[in-house]
DNA sequence: AAAATAAAGATATTTAATATCCTTAATAGA
DNA sequence: TCTATTAAGGATATTAAATATCTTTATTTT
């Protein structure tokens, strides 16, 4: 079980888009340029992040995307569930239910034990996660490589936005 | 990103091993039918559980599966790892490297941030699943269906035990 | 009018999950 | 000793999901 790498594309983007400033857009073309990727791929990433309504998009030439909201109004959760859905990572077959020593027409109370408790790790995980602002992850990018490197990324991301 | 079905049956299985009486065995085909399985796939899941040392297997008539350890020494994690392997539920491409703006020979200190918020999420489903034992699954199932269920369920796994 | 863009649908390609089948070695019981 | 039964593991097939690529369309800026 590992998480598409589309997640990874979409926070990388998102931490990106965090730093445009106001009024501009980013490409999907500038997008993946600057993180390697797939265009035509990324673009369905941006797009789930589009449906979901954390990013807003613009057509024609200066077009691209930007945030819909604040970075300290995105967090982890909100990005990875866009990408990867918000089903659960546990599907309960309710295999208990084949039990051959049941009576016909019998009927369960509550959901199988099994489930519930990885349905519990689950949200363990979406709390922790949810508990990750996307502003969090622009300041940790940020104290993590020079200070230069930081300056020159992001005027090369302006040259490029619209 | 789902989870394997072989982790509910292993899970169940165990939960059926820790009922059965000390030195008996319990066979693949018996757990299959009990909980209504394809036999050979099912095994696959067991042979894991044997691999990881949490079950003690037995060749020829009345062989089977057996609990190595008390249900109290197992927890949902052991479970879940023997199956789905431990490895991360987020793999990082380090796609931070793609970088055009570093200069080459550049190299990180640390592993990247997103990785590490996305690692904590999946060590705090590992602190979930770590935190209930198998012991505490059995007391739950045994409370969740009608007393004469389980006990005829138990009687149905001890006739076919070895 | 021309060029660039997001959106979305169609279609491959690759990988992982889900099986099934077969052979081997071990073992219990007749 | 013989037979039936078992786990283990390898080989292979099938199905579903992830990873891509290509094309068309509508929109918008210049």
């Amino acid at each position: 079980m590992i998480l598409k790498s589309q997640v990874e594309w979409a926070l990388h983007c998102c931490a990106i888009l965090a730093g445009l400033p106001d009024g501009r857009y980013l490409s999907t073309k500038a997008l993946a340029e600057f993180h390697g990727l797939p265009k035509e791929y990324l673009s369905k990433a941006l797009q789930s992040l589009s449906q979901a309504g954390f990013v807003h998009t613009s057509l024609g030439p200066s077009g691209g995307y930007r945030l819909a909201k604040t970075p300290a109004e995105l967090t982890f959760l909100d990005i990875v569930e866009a990408v990867e859905g918000k089903s659960r990572t546990f599907v309960c077959n309710n295999i208990r239910a084949n039990n051959p020593c049941r009576p016909s027409g019998y009927c369960e109370s509550s959901p199988c034990a099994v489930a519930r408790v990885m349905w519990e790790a689950d949200e363990a995980w979406r709390q922790k996660l949810r508990s990750v602002r996307l502003s969090d992850l622009v300041e940790t990018l940020a104290k993590d490589i020079p200070a230069d490197l930081w300056k020159s990324s992001f005027e090369w991301v302006l040259e490029r936005a619209g």
